[in-house]
RNA sequence: GGGCGCAUAGCUCAGCGGGAGAGCGCUCGCUUCACACGCGAGAGGUCCCUGGUUCGAUCCCAGGUGCGCCCACCA
């Protein structure tokens, strides 16, 4: 990083003058009466304030240096914002605010896709609650209504980015059906076709009746499932019988041979001579196959070649026929014979057995749980059928793209997805890409009605080159995931050599969940360097999974989704933000709606503060809020302790963001907010900037110094709210037109920390003083102590010079000078509470339960002896003594002497 | 059948070789002039089990148990 945002305007860091009149009287009295922010009501209007400043377009120089990019994943057009796409879109946004924060060219690519097989099945759906069935209207009817349905009711999903505050570039919105998208698309096959890496071939394929397509192996889920094992005896011709064993009995009315494992001893013999295939009467070969397993079933296997995916290879090595007995239709074809064609599979099942039955062929059944498969896309069992389909070799492609991780041109956060990804690719195998769809970029292959030539072709040929008779173009769509493997440079304008590529090509990380790492990260990387010659990104960052509050899956089906759209407008979308990524990990994790409400607890908090900082500073006799400058002017300990810390905290939420490491970055600073600024910094200074209620003017020093602490309030306000925008842009981008922040915090420079405003003495006195302060409250609790009681007290102890009348304050003690001569000051002390260093004396028993005090100071004794014992037995180890490092050993030494002057204390 | 991951407070999760943490929930007390979506104080834990390594283990290693997820063509 380092220089490349040092050329940024100092006027918009959080340094400088009110540049304008932002808290005109109007403003500062709506400040003072919302006491809470209203995020529906805010929120809103600040998107449009984004978006009509053109920020989020960056103008592209032609020069990747200095740019940064990020590829959203393209929600489906017809979809809806799911938690899935909030939590990657509050990742994505936190990435891109912060660099473009500091300083970068700074490009969201935005789009969706018209993926082809759930958006047809949206439309499909809709179309038949009208009464309109897909077939009746015809396929160029049917694609016209999906592009009637896309312009309509697509992108909404749009929207909901906008008012999640993601910070996309809405200009230049692209969708994967667009004609210059479609074009390259076509280009891509064409070149991987004359590569000879995609091909035409009868083959078996994951067949989804539901959908009427193949799908890809990807797209199958295998599921769990008990059925009926079948033994079934075929006779031999000859004399003799097999028995085979199935689960499918249905599909034996296409077996064309019978196989046993060549090292049988028990079947040696049978190999060579001819089974007769009950109820057909085929004759079936025996043959040898390696695949046979001796020990399952009968170790005597039916070959199925046209409806199982094993039988298929087995059958090509043999040159066994192949019959089709179930069509595309998921029913039984005519040849599977009179009795059972056009009953579905499930009826032919029973048909079959009940006929075997009848022949007396069943010799056994036991139940049986394997796997089944399913299409993930219509919920349909999988029918393996042979299909003339188009395929995509992998192996040449993989190659360069294990590389490409292995050797971390990619690199793969967390790590332990890089070796699931690793072990895929090494095993791939060719991709199915054509669909039997009709929403989808038609495959650029023309097939000549003559002579049945076949052209591939990015451009449709008028007539067939070889004779010149018509053409008719293939039938199919791609695989959606063939398109969306382009995104990240056909979206940037490829294959022209355009600005826009130059600008932002390869991006810089790709963030998801794992579910599709193999169906499209893989994909994009293979793709990205075909025909780029380089990755598409540098980095993959892949985000968790959020899972229902009961640890379910969030599914519309089984009710248990949570709309993120609502939760936005019940608690705000910085709260869902800042509550998404707190509850982010490397893990899947379950919703947590207390993470959100923590959120929107965040942002009032900020508000209050803001609030509260400037409404009294306002109110400061000869102080003007227009002429204040926002720069740090300590003057006493706490303001060089806050400023310390803002330091500590700018530099780890930058480093926690660099690293993906979202949940700390959130709740970081949340605890910055909460157990820092307001708790203590804000409570330690309110005294200083105390309304004057006797009306007596302030002298001159007084209000410089009202001034130097109003300076530092600001800045420090500032800063906290610049570094708290990528989580939570809203609430901050709101806080910053309040503090006189110049143009769009959206557009500000990120606070850089500054080293010598680090101070550890100032950190180490503070820290005391709060260490203190809790000790004295708890005490005071203990003794029962009215809330308002001003206990008079001595503080006997070292190490507060300059925050005693800070814990006098905050502990609500009545502090006497330790040495006073007379009066309180010298009086005996009725109670010791110990602190860091010593003890606070306690000078007054009045209104004190002091018997509750010694009950209290007595377990206190009980629990320091025991830790006292176990230090000293520790240090009495001549093991630990020896062998421990000697820093660990002194440490232990000095909290043993701390213990026990503790006890001694009390 | 392989692979990966997780078991810490009532719930959801941080932490990770030397004093068990957060948010929510719970209890008690507060109209303390920013915030009751608030403030202050508390209660609550054989850090899954069994071994091992170590001066020392919630943390490292091995095994076990339970629960997730991914990949996989045994009828």
């Amino acid at each position: 990083m380092g220089d490349r945002h040092e050329s940024r305007e100092e006027v918009r860091a959080a340094s400088g003058p009110y540049t304008h009149a932002p808290m005109s009287d109007r403003d500062l009295e709506r400040l003072r009466a919302n006491t809470r922010f209203e995020p529906a009501a805010v929120e809103p209007r600040i998107v449009q304030r984004w978006l009509d400043s053109g920020l989020f377009h960056p103008e592209p120089n032609g020069v990747r240096e200095g740019g940064y990019c990020i590829a959203i994943p393209p929600p489906n057009v017809t979809g809806e914002l799911h938690m899935g796409h909030a939590l990657n879109g509050s990742i994505q946004d936190v990435l891109v605010r912060h660099h473009r924060m500091r300083g970068m060219r700074t490009k969201w690519i935005l789009g969706t896709d018209h993926a082809g097989i759930a958006t047809q099945m949206v439309v499909e759906k809709a179309l038949a609650a009208e009464g309109v069935q897909r077939r009746e209207l015809g396929r160029e009817e049917f694609v016209q209504r999906v592009w009637e349905w896309r312009n309509h009711y697509g992108g909404r999903i749009v929207q909901q980015l906008k008012r999640l505050g993601a910070s996309c570039d809405y200009s230049e919105e692209r969708f994967t059906f667009d004609e210059d998208y479609a074009q390259a698309v076509a280009e891509v096959f064409v070149a991987l076709y004359e590569k000879g890496y995609i091909y035409r071939d009868r083959y078996i394929v994951n067949w989804d009746p539901g959908t009427h397509s193949a799908i890809s192996d990807l797209e199958v889920e295998e599921r769990e499932e008990t059925d009926t094992l079948y033994f079934i005896r075929y006779d031999l011709e000859g004399g003799g019988s097999v028995t085979i064993a199935t689960v499918r009995p249905e599909t034996m009315l296409a077996d064309t041979a019978v196989a046993v494992n060549p090292d049988d001893e028990r079947y040696r013999d049978l190999v060579g001579r001819t089974a007769i295939l009950p109820l057909i009467g085929r004759a079936l070969p025996v043959i040898a196959d390696e695949y046979v397993k001796m020990d399952f079933g009968t170790g005597q296997l039916k070959v199925t070649p046209a409806h199982d995916p094993n039988d298929f290879e087995i059958g090509a090595r043999h040159e066994l026929d192949e019959v089709s007995v179930i069509g595309e239709d998921g029913r039984m074809t005519s040849e599977a014979g009179e009795e059972f064609a056009g009953l579905t599979v499930m009826e032919a099942r029973e048909a079959v057995v009940a006929a075997l039955e009848r022949e007396g062929r069943i010799v056994a059944r036991e139940p049986y749980t394997h796997s089944v498969p399913y299409s993930h896309r219509s919920g349909q069992r999988i029918e393996p059928l042979i299909s003339l389909q188009w395929f995509m070799k992998m192996d040449e492609l993989a190659a360069p793209a294990i590389a490409a991780v292995r050797d971390g041109a990619v690199k793969i956060v967390p790590e332990n997805h890089r070796k699931v990804y690793l072990e895929w690719m090494s095993q791939i195998r060719p991709w199915c890409i054509s669909r039997q769809l009709w929403w989808g970029h038609r495959l650029p292959v023309w097939c000549c009605e003559a002579c049945g030539a076949i052209h591939v072709a990015a451009r449709a040929p008028q007539r067939c080159p070889s004779c010149g008779g018509d053409l008719r173009q293939e039938e199919d769509v791609l695989d959606t995931w063939f398109s969306s493997a382009l995104w990240p440079f056909v979206t940037l304008g490829w294959p022209r050599d355009t600005p826009l590529m130059r600008s932002f090509y390869p991006t810089d990380v790709l963030s998801t969940a794992r579910d599709i790492l193999f169906l499209w990260v893989a994909r994009m990387i293979m793709m990205g360097i075909e025909f780029t010659g380089r990755p598409p990104f540098a980095e993959v960052f892949v985000h968790s999974v959020i899972q229902a509050p009961d640890g379910r899956r969030m599914s519309k089906s089984l009710g248990t989704g949570i709309d993120p759209s609502e939760e936005i407008e019940k608690h705000g979308a910085d709260a869902v933000r800042f509550g998404l990524l707190a509850m982010s990990s490397t893990q899947d994790v379950r919703y947590s709606p207390e993470k959100v409400e923590q959120g929107q607890a965040l942002a009032n908090k900020l508000y209050n503060a803001v609030r509260f900082a400037l409404l009294r500073i306002a109110e400061q006799p000869g102080v003007s809020l227009q002429t204040l400058q926002a720069t740090p002017q300590p003057r006493t300990v706490e303001d060089r302790w806050i400023l310390s810390r803002l330091q500590r905290g700018k530099r780890e939420i930058a480093a926690q963001i660099e690293t993906y490491d979202f949940s700390h970055a959130a709740l970081g600073l949340y605890d910055f907010v909460y157990g820092e600024l307001c708790d203590w910094y804000i409570e330690l200074v309110k005294h200083r900037l105390d309304l004057d209620r006797t009306g007596t003017p302030p002298g001159g020093d007084q209000v410089q110094e009202r001034r130097a602490l109003s300076e530092t309030l600001l800045h420090v306000m500032r800063e906290t709210v610049a570094l708290a925008h990528p989580v939570i842009p809203f609430v901050t981008e709101e806080l910053w037109g309040h503090l006189g922040g110049e143009g769009l915090l959206a557009g500000a420079s990120w606070p850089q920390p500054d080293e010598s405003l680090i101070d550890a003495d100032a950190e180490a006195e503070v820290g005391r003083a709060i260490e203190a302060i809790a000790l004295l409250r708890g005490w005071r609790d203990s003794v029962s102590a009215k809330a308002g009681l001003i206990v008079p007290a001595r503080i006997a102890a070292e190490g507060y010079g300059s925050t005693a009348a800070s814990i006098g304050r905050l502990a609500r003690l009545d502090l006497v000078a330790s040495n006073g001569a007379g009066g309180v000051g010298a009086a005996e002390p009725v109670a010791a509470v110990p602190v860091p260093g010593g003890t606070v004396e306690v000078l007054s028993a009045e209104g004190l339960d002091l018997d509750a005090a010694k009950r209290r100071r007595e377990t206190e004794q009980q629990r320091l002896q025991g830790e006292i014992a176990r230090v000293q037995g520790k240090l009495g180890n001549e093991g630990f003594v020896t062998k421990a490092p000697a820093q660990v050993v002194e440490e232990q030494r000095a909290k043993l002497q701390r213990l026990q002057g503790e006890l001694e204390a009390l």
